[in-house]
DNA sequence: CACGCTCTTACACTACGTGCAACTTTGCAC
DNA sequence: GTGCAAAGTTGCACGTAGTGTAAGAGCGTG
């Protein structure tokens, strides 16, 4: 589950206690999933979610503290699972190329597959909206975490507006690439489709890495660049 | 309403319902801060609220769907003008400039004075963060709808995913300078704070136009850049 | 087994947000 | 002014969210 990265894995020692809570927690979003499925955003409650994981409402509270953040921790994990990607790049890569790359370790099935289903569940709900920005902006934290050290930003110096701007900007065009990807292919999540969105994310990395007045939109050369400055390689 | 600018003033029309309902309206939103300065965020209820604006529960739910959207309403008011200034700026204009001349008429006292109170109010607390994050997301929606009509994007194009990305990253931007200038001048509004926010939202702007790839932070060049490409001159 | 610790559960309580049906105010025509 | 319709306000009731609390069940350890 979410335990060999995130939580847990106390490696070696997942105790029953540890087993169980995972266990109660992957049963209530498996619930509250299922009754998104069912009967649309909106229209269930905390206790029904509770009813059908098996516990108690009062237990669901210990676990998520509203219905949202039952469904918003499918995007946490994979948020997490970005932020995860992001500290394995060496320190002296450019902050750009090493959230290209993790990005890129994202565009895979399995990955992105509860997402897109998330997605188009609520795609036109605004009841997912809050929690969802919430995920979204704990991850523009996360990234400004690991860019700030990588950065060696003076404490009260000139950089950290670099920074803030930096982790906000990686995080508004990933997003925005996710969005482009959601509405041209909805959940399709063949090898082309994936692909385009890695296209895409490369593209929206390229964007900030270059400026976006780079870019003249009139001209015909508005095709998606060819992998500009590989990351790897 | 919303037509013509966007709340109320009908030019020379204010009929008597109208003013009440602002009457009420500023009310609420005066109650409510009133009481975020005496208690402090989550401290008080929607029905202290109604009581201290001398209306009942029920109305002050007429006019806000929350306590935090009475309070988010003075973020919204502040964003609201900025995308109305964004939308006085000429078609041609680049639509970074525009964005840059529309915050610099920002950056001024009787516009982010209450902003300013509200960001020192709630600044730890995460009960703000919510509606706050929302009000944003909102003027990124209202930035993405002007970017897309000046940009004159093909409609499932490949031009999406720039408007997209400027979009986002034109708030985030935003964002990031006023975060910076909150953590670094408080609640200061003397003019060399508020030139300071000026020069910051200059810079980030700037950031955005030529690409934060564009930037060395190793070389002492990382003081504020003097006014890149004056939008107006 | 018995003892601590952690987690679950039931219950109670406050507050939120909304539908509804009076009731009051405003706008408008006569 | 009077009458009337539309808009706005209020009280009431209802379901739900979220939390404190105390008792109980499950787990880990000696």
């Amino acid at each position: 589950m979410i335990a060999s990265s995130s939580t847990a894995y106390t490696a070696g020692a997942p105790s029953r206690r540890e087993l169980n809570k995972a266990a109660t927690r992957q049963a209530i979003t498996d619930a509250a999933l299922a009754l998104l499925r069912a009967k649309g955003p909106g229209n269930f409650t905390a206790e029904e979610i509770a009813d059908s994981a098996g516990i108690s409402r009062r237990t669901f509270f210990n676990y998520f503290s509203s219905t949202d953040a039952a469904l918003a921790s499918v995007v946490h994990a994979f948020l997490d699972n970005a932020i995860q990607q992001l500290r394995l790049r060496p320190a002296e890569e450019p902050v750009l190329e090493s959230a290209q790359a993790a990005l890129m370790a994202l565009a895979d099935p399995k990955a992105v597959a509860p997402l897109a289903e998330l997605f188009t569940l609520t795609q036109h709900s605004p009841l997912m909206a809050n929690t969802e920005l919430q995920a979204w902006d704990h991850c523009r934290e996360q990234v400004f975490a690991v860019a700030r050290e990588r950065v060696a930003v003076t404490p009260g110096g000139e950089d950290e507006l670099y920074v803030q701007a930096l982790a906000g900007s990686v995080i508004s065009c990933g997003k925005a690439a996710m969005q482009v990807w959601f509405s041209r292919r909805g959940a399709d999540l063949s090898a082309e489709s994936l692909a385009e969105l890695r296209q895409l994310l490369i593209d929206a990395m390229a964007l900030l890495g270059a400026g976006f007045n780079s870019r003249r939109h009139a001209g015909g050369a508005g095709r998606s660049s060819p992998a500009p400055a590989g990351p790897a390689s």
